[in-house]
RNA sequence: GGUUCCGUGGCCGAGUGGCUAGGCACUGGUCUGCAAAACCAGCUACAGCGGUUCGAGUCCGCUCGGAACCUCCA
């Protein structure tokens, strides 16, 4: 059978060069995508969630259409310097001195904190989850091999890449940003400890350590540290090859971070790495995007426990996630609790039409066009991963399959063709998790639930409404909505 | 100051020059003992000013407003 990827080939939207472009993976059928991952000295908060959560969704998507993917996503558990000058502080070391914990004990806290709350959203965890303290070999010969072609230098027991040099030499250090190296000089400022630096644009591929410095390992310049820049050139380059197909991050990560990354690979390598690079955009909070440094943060762990301030109420992680789904991946989305709450109304119209959709029946007819639908579906999210669309798309079935009340006006084929592609998308692809009570506690349910509705009737019959009502409202009370239609009364939580 | 991007109806949020995005909210109707849900119908729009075009939310210019990056940050 034909590869779903062939049927519905991908575009995306390339950082690199700013265009939409077909995609073409380096080896046919396969797939190398590399993310940045956290820092992991603090909690992970909504707006690094976002971009997990979208890079999830494009790693979901790939797999389904049936491409073989290798997703590395790393764990940054060197400190590296709160700013740029040599008076900064290493955050993890920082971090542990404030809570009297060894550096890796915080990182270990932090790495699983950011594991339950991905898993908590339904991310799906990446093929390799490499850290950086894994591969300090790997980055030191990487820091030797800038060294030995000369576009790097040592000073003070650090070592410089020497953004000139390599400019002069063929180098494109600005590619991905749009950024000029003088007026990057002009703009930069001046900072303390620069004077290590021949040039401002300048960045540390390794760091000297101060005698203080925990987190330390030697290398042939002296005990040390790598630079932040590196490990994700040298992980990536281990794991996914000289050239491979997608490189992904934060918006915040595109300048210098992943400027400075392909300037590593193409230093060592001659390839600047990733073909496609994609960037996820910005979760904001009043207006400014969330910030560790600058604490304008909402929690992830908050949000499912509703205990922030800004929140009237707890939301699901589903509904969480269907909000960020329903903005594209590449646009700035704005955080507020109206926001979530209209989306939990949408998410859970979603997923109860799924509820119908299971039970329903075919009888024939010409209803919907199933294969139109399923097309559009999926052309949405090879669009560029256009996820809102796709959810427009998936209300016009819920708007169908709502009207057909269990008995579409579809073929038996087509039913099931409906089934098949409304689950993939809403829970293989958009990954959204339905009521996933454990069957034992199901059926237990169900069956109080329908004694409770069988005496409701009973008294509907004998035309006692104030029972009738005092039991619906005390079920409401309790969370679950009786729903009376013309066969019967259903429940939905 | 530089680089990149955005400004869509009450709110969120898609729109890759020409045909209804969608969700939430609201109004009217159907259904119901009353509700709820659902369905049907309606309702508000493209920041401003010019320009290109047969035709612009979509392209170009200017103005105003906002964001990210230029320092660690997804």
């Amino acid at each position: 059978m034909e590869p779903l990827y062939n049927t519905y080939p991908v575009a995306i939207e390339n950082s690199l060069t700013g265009e939409k472009e077909a995609f073409i993976p380096v080896n046919a059928g396969a797939v190398g995508m590399y993310v940045c991952g956290p820092t992991v000295y603090s909690d992970v908060h909504l707006g690094n969630a976002r971009t997990f959560t979208s890079f999830d969704l494009i790693f979901r998507y790939l797999k389904h259409l049936g491409y073989k993917v290798r997703y590395v996503r790393n764990i940054t558990d060197v400190g590296h310097l709160e700013n740029d000058a040599d008076s900064g502080e290493d955050k993890i070391a920082k971090k542990a001195r404030l809570e009297q914990l060894e550096p890796m004990e915080i990182v270990q806290r932090y790495t699983v904190d950011f594991h339950n709350v991905m898993a908590r959203l339904g991310a799906l965890p990446p093929s390799i989850e490499p850290t950086a303290t894994g591969h300090i070999v790997e980055q030191i010969s990487m820091v030797q091999a800038i060294l030995d072609r000369g576009w790097a230098y040592e000073s003070n027991g650090s070592v410089y890449f020497d953004v000139e040099a390599y400019n002069k030499e063929g180098g494109d250090y600005g590619i991905l940003s749009g950024r000029k190296m003088d007026e990057l000089q002009a703009g930069s400022r001046a900072l303390d400890g620069q004077d290590e630096k021949r040039n401002p644009a300048d960045f540390a591929l390794w760091k000297k350590a101060s005698p203080a410095h925990i987190m330390r390992w030697p290398s042939p310049w002296g005990d040390g540290f790598p630079g932040w820049h590196l490990e994700c050139s040298a992980m990536s380059t281990k794991y996914l090859g000289e050239e491979f197909d997608i490189h992904g991050g934060g918006m915040d990560l595109k300048f210098p971070h992943h400027e400075c990354e392909i300037a590593q690979n193409k230093a060592c390598t001659n390839h600047g790495g990733a073909k496609y690079w994609m960037h996820a955009n910005m979760l904001t909070l009043n207006g400014k995007r969330m910030s560790k440094s600058t604490g304008n943060t909402i929690l992830p762990g908050e949000l499912f426990s509703g205990n922030n301030d800004l929140l009237a109420k707890a939301f699901s992680p589903s509904v969480v996630r269907f909000f960020m789904m329903q903005a594209h991946y590449s646009s700035v989305l704005d955080f507020s609790n109206e926001a979530l709450l209209a989306a939990e109304k949408g998410h859970d119209k979603l997923l109860s039409a799924w509820s119908s959709l299971e039970g329903a029946c075919a009888k024939g007819g010409q209803g919907f066009d199933v294969d139109t639908w399923k097309r559009k579906c999926y052309e949405a999210m090879s669009d560029n991963f256009n996820s809102p669309i796709l959810i427009a798309h998936l209300f016009e079935a819920v708007k169908f399959i709502n009207a057909g009340e269990g008995n579409l006006a579809i073929s038996p084929d087509e039913l099931t063709a409906l089934r098949n592609t409304f689950s993939a998308m809403v829970f293989d692809i958009l990954g959204l998790q339905g009521g996933s009570d454990s069957s034992a506690h199901k059926d237990a349910l169900d069956k109080a639930m329908d004694l409770v509705i069988e005496l409701r009737a009973q008294a509907r019959n004998n035309k006692d409404w104030s029972t009738a009502d005092l039991i619906r409202d005390q079920l409401k009370e309790a969370g679950i909505q009786l729903n009376d239609g013309p066969e019967g009364t259903s429940y939905s939580i």
